[in-house]
DNA sequence: ACCTTATATCGGAAGAGCACGATATGTTCT
DNA sequence: AGAACATATCGTGCTCTTCCGATATAAGGT
């Protein structure tokens, strides 16, 4: 953000034409900003779930745990490609992996996915047209 | 997915290590796929929600409508910048538009987003260590 | 110790997403 | 009609992501 105080300005300038007063209008939507922290994690996660595969991954761990090679029947995709994604998802805290002989067993860390994967799920996207 | 049957051989060769019957294994394995459509909605929903601005423009209309102008304010960012995302968010049918006079009013459609924005910000993402 | 197997990381090419100035569209006011 | 303004779209440069073969790491079996 290097032009922040420039486009600050119009957009200012633009709240004339809405609101009577201008500084105290200004005031409250500043409020609105969320506090620091919430945005970075909420990116985080959704990051990891706009992904193909790893809502296929996360789908396939709903009925328990898989270990990769599983996960790889799932997506029918390679390995590596399994392994990365996998690491992304345990970055975002959304799964976790227990090492077993020569198999890691991968499952969700808290139910929350759940919900995040049905709410995502039951939104209206409308057609392009 | 081009060497998906290549991938799914190596795959399904590994399973033999972890079940006595493949075959019946695999099949279980192929019932863990989500139907179609599904996961198309989710990547589309998700990744709406995985952008910065984005997050911020559906924090910031959880107290009510505002219009771009507003939410140029709140962002702090240029206008055609505050009316792309607006647009990302408005095709994966997060929010909605309307238009009164000069300005367009957006406002979130379903009170689901706000589900979603609590439980992407609740997630404990691990640091990076 | 060596070989096999499961998983993780690396590297680089292709693609997708983003920022934002410039421009177009649509609305109101005179 | 024309000026002023809010918003939308276009075009371009840049960054981030994704894919996946190659390679590294780690565990077991022989």
């Amino acid at each position: 953000m290097n032009s922040s105080s420039e486009a600050l300005e119009a957009a200012c300038q633009a709240l004339e034409g809405v609101y009577d007063d201008v500084d105290g209008a200004v005031a409250g939507l500043e409020d609105r900003r969320p506090v620091d922290g919430r945005t970075e994690t909420q990116v985080t996660v959704f990051g990891a779930l706009a992904n193909d595969h790893r809502v296929r991954i996360l789908e396939a761990l709903r009925d328990g745990e898989l270990c990769a090679c599983e996960l790889q029947v799932v997506l029918e995709a390679p390995q590596s490609t399994v392994a990365t994604h996998l690491r992304t998802l345990r970055d975002a805290g959304l799964i976790a992996g227990r090492k077993k002989g020569k198999w890691t067993y991968y499952r969700i860390t808290d139910t929350a996915v759940f919900e995040l994967l049905d709410l995502g799920a039951a939104v209206d996207v409308p057609a392009d047209d």
